[in-house]
DNA sequence: TAACATCCCGAAAACGTTTTCGTGTTTATA
DNA sequence: TATAAACACGAAAACGTTTTCGGGATGTTA
């Protein structure tokens, strides 16, 4: 690669000192008219663009916002990075992304990576073995250092920093409820394993609207898939039985998907014999048929309020207190819900 | 934030020289053993990281590969960031994410942020707006000055450097071979507007997979999708007709769903009536009813494929021949192309 | 003519690091 | 005892920028 120009190169190119140059690129008035003129179509000529590096070091800011997520081909995480990239931009930063893979181990390693001056801040969605292990103190070091820091989605209510999540208690009550209203009687959970707070949050949503329908809990419906094995065979187990629920209450998409694969493959009638509702994070509830209804979790939203929170926290100069966003989610009603009986 | 402690606290902290507590740091034998060790008990205690950014500037390398593409919400782009991410972080590398949101305007942008010295090199997916107007002054302003860029997927082949692209070609032929195999007769194309190479390169191989079983060509199934318009109006005008095509090859995931979802709506049988198949991009294919054929993309392997080509790039000390790697493709048979006759 | 303002520019510090080279002190050798 | 080697450390440059401060030259005013 040839070397960039730099000032230190006009300057020796018109014998004069580097000051000169920088002043005279910024039009200021300390120059003559004659030199500033020379100077600049020189470097325009050059094309040349200050070393963003060296202006960094300088003034102790990179304008670069540090993103570690859990997985990056997933429609919801991607949703979010489009937020954060978008509002960044506005803003006049950048965005680096790194992938936890679900890895404690890499989630450490992209904090060292990143806190070490190469960005301002970082937005973070926790890893599924962090959140297993229960093993913070990565986080915990950060914040004691008041590092600009904000949660998503996959957060710890006990790290004190900004968060941002989506509704997920009203999101499951309210899909749960919907599917009462249809008639459903028997309503199974496809949800996490308990230390993933998104799915011990929406089991909390879908106890809350059977208590409130007055429908008793049978610890039989409540399944919970591991993401590490087959989750075909595992939710087969759900549905390809003698009893198949009436109704199931997935806390995402790809579970509501292959729900509704098995329960056709079971002959079931979708949604007179089995109502399936998930939390969408893709385009697949579109295209089945029937088409999924889906708790609507506006990614786009969630990543917008997250760069938002961390730009403020970053450009405040004295300490506020940190927000804890919630933002809300919606139904959308497919046919997959929609009783035609 | 509090400041990070630097070499230049410690020093004064034991009244040492900087270059002492640097070569302490590093376990120089210029240091006796005495300092050194107190030294590296203090800054470990203190959580001493150098500071990436005067590395960055001192070593002329920032070790970040940027990355611009047209969009993140994509499942195969953001398939190709995973790729580029794993392999950039096994060779010490952060990933720079911007994405043009498919305007020329915002990839000319990104294009001035991210070569200020911000990143060793770039890989690029060319936004269709870039393509449509065919300026690529940006791209030429950087291979003048050797500046390490790869293009992956949407290349432009007047542009001197290194490019990798799937087999867009071969995987329509062998799809197209595959439709006509099982009897299709009269295929309709869905592809992009021509200025999309990869859709033009997919036209390519359809016309040359009817060519060699002497198919003639019927204009009238080549139908060009405006990507900015309605998509499921369009398809509809090629699928709902009194007398539909017997086959479609679609150049994406989206193109295909939504064609089998029309097919159905037109009460056509799937395969037997109409059979479909696309290039993969996601999830969906495999939960539509019928499951959708496709052409597999191997995104993840374009992503490292691009990555390595990238970071050779950057190393190398003498200037190498381009290159131009092709990711073959595959077919992967569902039930949409499978007659049951 | 003395005093002062204006104009134009350079020196140097600062951001944080690594590394080369030099230097003073101690120890070993002839 | 003189000389050389080994040891332990510091000064300074370099990466590229911005900005403060100071100063010489010229012009203006009393």
């Amino acid at each position: 690669m040839k070397p960039r120009i730099t000032l230190k190169k006009i300057a020796s190119e018109f014998g004069v000192s580097i000051s000169t140059v920088s002043k005279a690129l910024k039009d200021s008035h300390e120059i003559s008219e004659d030199t500033r003129e020379k100077i600049k179509a020189f470097a325009d000529y050059y094309n040349y663009k200050p070393n963003s590096l060296a202006l960094q070091l300088r003034n102790q800011k990179t304008s670069v916002i540090g993103v570690i997520i859990p997985e990056i081909v997933h429609h919801f995480f991607s949703t979010v990075i489009d937020g954060i990239e978008q509002f960044a931009t506005k803003k006049g930063y950048n965005v680096m992304v790194c992938v936890s893979n679900e890895s404690y181990e890499k989630e450490v390693s992209n904090f060292s990576v990143l806190t070490n001056g190469s960005v301002d801040g970082l937005i973070v969605s926790i890893a599924r073995e962090t959140q297993h292990k229960n093993e913070y103190s990565h986080f915990e070091g950060l914040i004691k250092d008041d590092f600009p820091l904000v949660l998503f989605d996959r957060i710890n209510d006990n790290l004190n920093c900004d968060k941002v999540i989506i509704d997920d208690v009203g999101g499951a009550f309210k899909a749960t409820n919907h599917l009462i209203e249809n008639g459903a009687k028997r309503i199974a959970l496809l949800t996490t394993q308990d230390f993933i707070t998104v799915g011990s949050l929406r089991k909390e949503g879908y106890l809350k609207a059977l208590h409130k329908n007055g429908i008793s809990v049978d610890e039989n419906l409540i399944y919970k898939i591991d993401d590490t094995k087959d989750l075909y065979e595992q939710i087969k187990k759900v549905i390809f039985v003698k009893n198949p629920p009436d109704a199931v209450l997935a806390v995402n998409e790809i579970y509501a998907a292959n729900a509704l694969k098995i329960a056709k493959e079971r002959k079931l009638s979708i949604p007179n014999d089995i109502a399936i509702i998930g939390f969408t994070d893709g385009l697949i509830s579109e295209f089945t048929s029937p088409p999924l209804s889906e708790v609507v979790q506006h990614g786009f939203e969630m990543g917008q309020q997250a760069a938002e929170l961390l730009i403020k926290r970053i450009e405040q100069t004295n300490a506020s207190e940190f927000k804890k966003e919630v933002i809300s989610t919606n139904l959308k009603i497919r046919q997959s819900t929609l009783s035609t009986k």
